[in-house]
DNA sequence: CCATATGTCTGACAATAGTCAGATATTTCG
DNA sequence: CGAAATATCTGACTATTGTCAGACATATGG
């Protein structure tokens, strides 16, 4: 692996990102003062929150906190439903203040910009986006979970969800062919999680039968598609599945969705016959492994 | 000019490169330090051209200098041409300390493309090209200057060195015809030359007849080719030229510097007989304005 | 040779960033 | 209820980074 370009990359988007700073530092405030106003934004954040996005000790955070209360632009109120908690908003100084960092995060981001031509700053902002989509899907983390934990839960709930609004006829899970928690743990089956940075954003489902698995409950958060989970989520659990032995993977489909068929087809998926009465689907699908 | 993807790319990737510091942290020694030492790197380098590469304050850089001497990987001497400057270079022991230094930079390089597959690295190395070469791009400063300063005579003669290496019949810049210092100053004419943060990287000139001009001395270092500097030399002379009330713009070329002409061919100037007997050209062209 | 400029260094600070060990309040769970 | 867990805070440090005013040596240009 060739990391060159990678190593030249990282050291001038550095330098030239170091530069940038200076605009946030003109407004009189620490870096990480201005950091964590951002971080607040209008809406508010508890202070758990914010330690765990600025990734920062939990004193240091509270004495920033502190500061920042002390000049007036935050106030820290117990959480109402969890008083342990303590949530930062900002007060009408505190919102003049954020409009202020903005602005300097708007002045920055255009001087990148100057002196390109129309076409350079139409090629960069586009490279830009790719270099942040293909990051962002580096820190994806696939991990077999139970599916009655948290985080299985709310990406089955989130699915089913999905589906009833994307369906025709609409989804009652009560209808559709089961698939229980027993059936989709280690041994009888497993059940993946993707997670992007600990909020869980996708899985999937192998049910083991013998030399033959069924791929169940593939599903990708809208917010994290385009970044190559759902063919991820597809290869590992054909990975476990080789692993175990299996020698035909299956899985049916409603029409639906047109991009899971595209993502099977694409992955060496071959239509085949109805091989099970599942009433959701208008699509079988088979691959040899 | 929307500037949010600009923000988020900032934001991410400030965010993963912050993330990827640590890996140097890991050797000990502060990131300061790492950067002071790669910067010295195996060939050694004074100290004047290390504060302006890392923008440090000469005490500053005195001290962290002292700190790695004192560790014994580095050795500053006084540099024998003029003894007030000082020159560092690694001992062994730093030369070691170098290595590690740039084989933790590997790895937190390889930790950007780990987890994504082939074609996703490919395209991430792609982007990450593309927007580190308009980030350095939007580095790039045209301005009118002397040809007799030492930045002009530096390009010319890179660029009389270049077309002797290109031309079949090698070039004697006493043979073809001339143009003056004087003929490219204003009011007579103008010089442009490109620089890099402060190097320059570029050169080219305008010789002013009336209403028409001669684009002279087109020349873009190899290192900084790709960047779109011949484009915006080009672009900026005629805009030149226009402010002066020059309606036609005329250029000789050589066949053997064939991206020159397709420069000239995309900006919009068309190929005329010869006007004049330079007897190194082979292609004329001309432009409207 | 002298005035001035240049390059580096030391001393003296100061701000920012980061760490760690408790203290305190609140919630959760057996 | 009481023990354990969770969330935040304060105190007490340390390290890093950055700044500024001079000191000193050397070079440059008249």
């Amino acid at each position: 692996m060739d990391v060159a370009p990678v190593r030249s990359f990282t050291r001038i988007v550095a330098h030239r990102i170091g530069a940038l700073q200076d605009e946030y530092l003109s407004l009189g405030r620490s870096l990480g003062a201005s950091r964590l106003l951002w971080e607040i934004g209008t809406a508010g954040a508890d202070v758990r929150s914010l330690r765990a996005r600025l990734d920062l000790d939990s004193g240091y955070l509270s004495r920033l906190l502190r500061s920042l209360e002390q000049e007036g632009l935050v106030v820290v109120e117990p959480d109402p439903r969890d008083r342990r908690v303590r949530t930062a908003r900002l007060t009408p100084a505190g919102l003049e203040a954020l409009r202020e960092v903005d602005h300097a995060g708007d002045q920055a981001a255009r001087s990148l910009l100057a002196s390109l031509n129309d076409a350079q700053r139409r090629t960069l902002v586009e490279a830009m986006g790719t270099v942040e989509r293909l990051l962002t899907a580096g820190l994806v983390r696939v991990a077999i979970e139970d599916p009655r934990s948290p985080a299985a839960q709310h990406c089955l709930q989130a699915y089913y969800d999905e589906l009833a609004t994307r369906f025709e006829a609409g989804f009652d899970p009560g209808h559709t062919r089961p698939a229980t928690a027993a059936e989709l743990t280690e041994p009888a089956g497993l059940f993946l999680v993707a997670r992007l940075t600990e909020d869980p954003i996708g899985c999937g489902a192998l049910k083991l039968d013998g030399d033959t698995a069924e791929i169940k409950r593939m599903w990708v958060a809208p917010a994290a598609r385009g970044l190559g989970v759902g063919r991820r989520l597809l290869h590992e659990l054909e990975q476990h599945a080789r692993d175990r032995g299996v020698t035909r993977l299956r899985l049916e489909t409603n029409r639906a969705l047109r991009e899971a068929i595209n993502l099977y087809r694409s992955a060496g998926f071959t239509e085949v016959p109805a091989f099970n009465a599942e009433p959701y689907a208008h699509h079988w699908f088979e691959k040899r492994l």
